[in-house]
DNA sequence: GGCTTTGGTTGCAAATTGCAACCAAGAGAA
DNA sequence: TTCTCTTGGTTGCAATTTGCAACCAAAGCC
C-alpha cells in the first residue's frame, strides 16, 4: 500500500522526516547544502544515484521548499539547484550526523572528511545540546513535553 | 535491483545514513532514544508501522549496534529494546531535526512537543554549530576538507 | 550540418513496504 | 488444569518504490 504521509503528524521529527526521509533525499541535500554541489550530473556522478530517482528527489525537495531550481543561463538547459533558507538550516542536522558517522563508522582520525571553520581552518567542535541558560545537557537530562495529553518518560 | 550499501562510502554522513536511513528507522530510534519507548507493541501502536517492518527495522538496528534487545523477565517473551551508547548519541542529531521540524512545519508555539531540561524545566536552546574555540559558525563559515583528493567548495 | 553534453523521461524488472492472517509462548483467570 | 488473552513476532501476497538501461530534446561546439 501507499506510504501514508507523516505531514500531519503531531511530531516535528515525523514531519521533518516526511520531507527528507526518503532513501537518498538526505544525501542529495547534503551535496547541495554542505558541499555546494548544485548540478544534476555532478550529484548523480558523485552519489551514484539513478537519474530518475535523483530527478524525483530534486522535484520533491523543490516542492518542499528545501531546494530551488535556477537556470544558469537564460533559456539554456543547464540548471543549478540551490538550498533555500529552510534547506540551509539543515546543516544543523547534517553536522551532528557527520560527527556521529565519524565516531562510530571510522577509526580515530581515519575519516577522509573533516569539517573546519573556513576562515581559521580550525576544526568544528562536537555539537552539544544545551539548555536555554547554556548548560550542557546529556540525553538523560532531556524530557519531551507533550502538549496534547500523551505521556512521555524520556 | 538491490540497494547498494553505503557502508563503505568514504563519507561519514553516507555511512551513518546507511545505518538509520531506511524509511521508519529514524522514527523507531526516536521512540526508543528520545521517548524511552522500548516495547514492540508500544512503538507499533504509536508509530502506526506494520509489524513486519518494525520487526525488520529493530533487527537491523540491533545488528548495527544502535539498539539492544533485552528480555523483561527470565524466559518470558516480553522484550524491551534499549539504546546502546552509539544509539543514545543520536540524540545530538534528533534534537536539531526536531527543532528544524518545529520551525518549518509548525506555526510559532503551535508545536505539541517541547524539549526541556528535566531538572529545571527550562527549554532546550537552539542547537548551534561552533568551532573548536567556541565561536558560532554559520553554514557559510563551514568547509568540508577532503583528505582523499576530492575537492569541495562548500 | 553533425556530434557532444546536460538534464531529464520512459519502460521494465527487482526490491521494499504494507496489510492481514496466522502462530507460539507465557500470563492470568477459572 | 484448561481456557483465553497478550506479546512479539512470521508468512504470504499485493502495491509501491527503486534501479538500470535505453531513449530524447535543447543547446553548445566544431
Amino acid at each position: 500500500m501507499k506510504r501514508s504521509s507523516l505531514a500531519d503528524a503531531p511530531c516535528p521529527i515525523a514531519r521533518g522526516y516526511n520531507a527528507i526521509g526518503d532513501w537518498w533525499s538526505l544525501l542529495v541535500v547534503t551535496h547541495v547544502v554542505l558541499l555546494g554541489r548544485g548540478r544534476f550530473s555532478q550529484i548523480q556522478d558523485e552519489l551514484g544515484i539513478a537519474k530518475n530517482i535523483l530527478s524525483s528527489r530534486l522535484r520533491k525537495l523543490v516542492d518542499e521548499g528545501i531546494l530551488e531550481r535556477e537556470a544558469v543561463a537564460e533559456g539554456g538547459n543547464r540548471q543549478v539547484y540551490v538550498a533555500t533558507e529552510k534547506g540551509r538550516e539543515l546543516y544543523k542536522v547534517l553536522v551532528p550526523l557527520m560527527q556521529w558517522g565519524q565516531t562510530y563508522f571510522f577509526e580515530a582520525d581515519d575519516c577522509p572528511r573533516e569539517l573546519v571553520d573556513r576562515s581559521t581552518g580550525l576544526a568544528v567542535a562536537e555539537v552539544s545540546i544545551r539548555s536555554a541558560d547554556g548548560r550542557e545537557l546529556t540525553l538523560d537530562d532531556l524530557r519531551v513535553l507533550m502538549h496534547d495529553g500523551a505521556d512521555s518518560s524520556a
